[in-house]
RNA sequence: CGGGGAGUGGCGCAGUCUGGUAGCGCACCCGGCUGGGGGCCGGGCGGUCGCAGGUUCAAAUCCUGUCUCCCCGACCA
């Protein structure tokens, strides 16, 4: 595997710096490990982070804003909850040139402050359900950050939401999983998923089932992409949010809450990367088609300029690159680093045979086109390309993926892939065992891809990796 | 907290074992050439070798102490 495709520190590519740098912990530094996103890589998130949103829209949730800061003791309303996340909170206590009364807790995640509003909003199953969504950056003080994966402060989407039945939370926390994470990592990323059901073990502080999508990474391991969880009653319960119901009966409500963040990135990066540097899907690309006029010329800048023109009349992103003073070598390779999709070189030579070469990133191809009716094709290309990008993921994931057995079987595979093993063969303590060699079980699926309501049903099977 | 490694011009590194004029690549500056895949030639600027102490005629190099950073593991979107 091309080593430059793991965000190892030691490898960081040059492409690397163009998405994303880590700020160091400095006097005048912000939070070690903080991700600071770059233009290229903000344009790059501001795209997906659209997606992402319109489909959270359409399943009726609406967004909103809530506290930077929590009271401590909002975490500690939910046992599970702030055994969870205790470790790894940043706790201010100080304000306004005072010690606090009480500290409080920059959020790791935002279910206590969110559940204490929704304890005053909802009275009525008229209030029911209540779909909240929030785009907030949090703090989780990790002991090891990881460029992409894992820092100390990051860019999410969280949301949370009240219903009457848990029936309806349950599709609820499923539909979220389905039709907005899994869509847009297929659609929108092109890379496919798993989607499956945590253990006990794996799931989430505080909810009763937690759902994943997990991706395969180009060296085997997995990254949770994303996560949709049901939370039961607990937080209903620890926060008092009861409602009226049409019987007249007060009841708890049933929760969810669920998110993706700017870990879905570094899934770009580590799925799609190759060696010539960063490979962004059409739809998400900033910049899909970057028009090079290889040298100076009356002619050339002319035709650029119509080009740039036709294409963004049939609705292609396209930019001129004229930087005549820099090299040629130099400008390509900077389009390849970023991964533009599309290179389109004009000069004196393509314009005088009325033609123009077509270099595609996601197939790293050359060829030479009629700049007559090129304009028109491109959107076709650029969809051909998206289409391609999808399928040289799933067939790298494909070639990942073993069935095994055993459980003896399944750790031997995971140690280098995904390993699909009946779960119930695993046995107790199963789990314990694969820690011991560095492997969880990512997620539990049914063999015929319906979601696990019991995960001791025969027809289970966990899949096992190396994590992120 | 456990296990490794590294601190040398702005960045990346060699030199340390075996003490003897601090070097290389990139970047930067100047001049010229070149311009269809990270340009070439020549000239230049820039470092009290993490810090403190010690040994020695002489320390980046040996000794003692100390600080910092990175990697692997444990925690995790």
């Amino acid at each position: 595997m091309p080593p430059v495709l793991t965000p190892q520190a030691q490898d960081f590519p040059r492409w690397y710096q163009e998405v994303i740098s880590k700020a160091r912990l400095a006097e005048n530094g912000p939070v070690r490990g903080t991700m600071v996103i770059r233009p290229w890589g903000y344009a790059i998130w501001e795209r997906l982070e659209a997606a992402i949103d319109r489909r959270i829209k359409a399943t009726g949730a609406r967004n909103a804003y809530f506290p930077l800061l929590i009271p401590e003791a909002f975490l500690r309303r939910e046992a599970e909850h702030v055994e969870g996340f205790s470790p790894e909170l940043a706790v201010v206590t100080h304000g306004g040139g005072k010690t606090l009364e009480e500290p409080a807790v920059v959020r790791p995640t935002s279910e206590t402050i969110v559940n204490s509003s929704f304890a005053r909003w909802i009275s009525s199953y008229r209030d029911l359900p209540l779909l909240i969504n929030q785009w907030a950056n949090v703090v989780r003080w990790e002991l090891r950050p990881r460029l992409f994966i894992r820092t100390s402060e990051f860019l999410w989407q969280e949301g949370h939401t009240a219903h009457a039945t848990r029936a309806e939370a349950h599709s609820y926390a499923l539909k979220i999983l389905e039709a907005v994470y899994a869509d847009a990592m297929t659609e929108e990323l092109a890379i496919p998923v798993f989607r499956g059901r945590k253990t006990e073990a794996e799931k989430f502080a505080g909810a009763e089932i937690s759902w994943s999508c997990e991706g395969v990474m180009r060296d085997g391991k997995a990254l949770q992409m994303g996560t949709s969880h049901e939370l039961g009653q607990n937080f209903a319960r620890a926060f008092g949010i009861r409602f009226s119901d049409r019987d007249g009966q007060l009841r708890h409500v049933w929760q969810t809450s669920w998110g993706v963040s700017t870990r879905l990135l570094g899934a770009m990066i580590m799925v799609h990367g190759d060696d010539q540097g960063l490979r962004v899907p059409p739809r998400l690309a900033p910049t899909q088609v970057i028009v090079l006029t290889a040298r100076a010329g009356e002619g050339v800048l002319k035709a650029a300029k119509t080009l740039i023109d036709d294409l963004s009349r049939v609705g292609v992103r396209a930019e001129p690159d004229d930087r005549l003073d820099i090299s040629l070598g130099r400008r390509i390779v900077d389009h390849e680093l970023r991964g533009v999709p599309l290179r389109i070189e004009l000069g004196p030579r393509e314009l005088a045979g009325g033609q123009a070469v077509l270099a595609r990133r996601v197939r790293n191809s050359k060829e030479t086109f009629a700049l007559r009716g090129l304009a028109e094709q491109v959107p076709h290309i650029l969809d051909e390309d998206q289409r391609e990008l999808l399928e040289q993921a799933t067939a790298l994931r494909d070639r990942r993926v073993w069935r095994a057995e055993t459980l003896t079987d399944a750790i031997e595979i995971a140690t280098d892939g995904f390993a699909r093993v009946p779960w119930r063969a695993c046995g107790p303590g199963a789990e314990d065992r694969m820690a011991g060699a560095g492997i969880s079980v990512r997620c539990l699926v049914r063999e015929d891809g319906k979601p696990v309501d019991d995960p001791g049903d025969d027809a289970v099977e966990a899949l096992l990796a190396r994590a992120y």
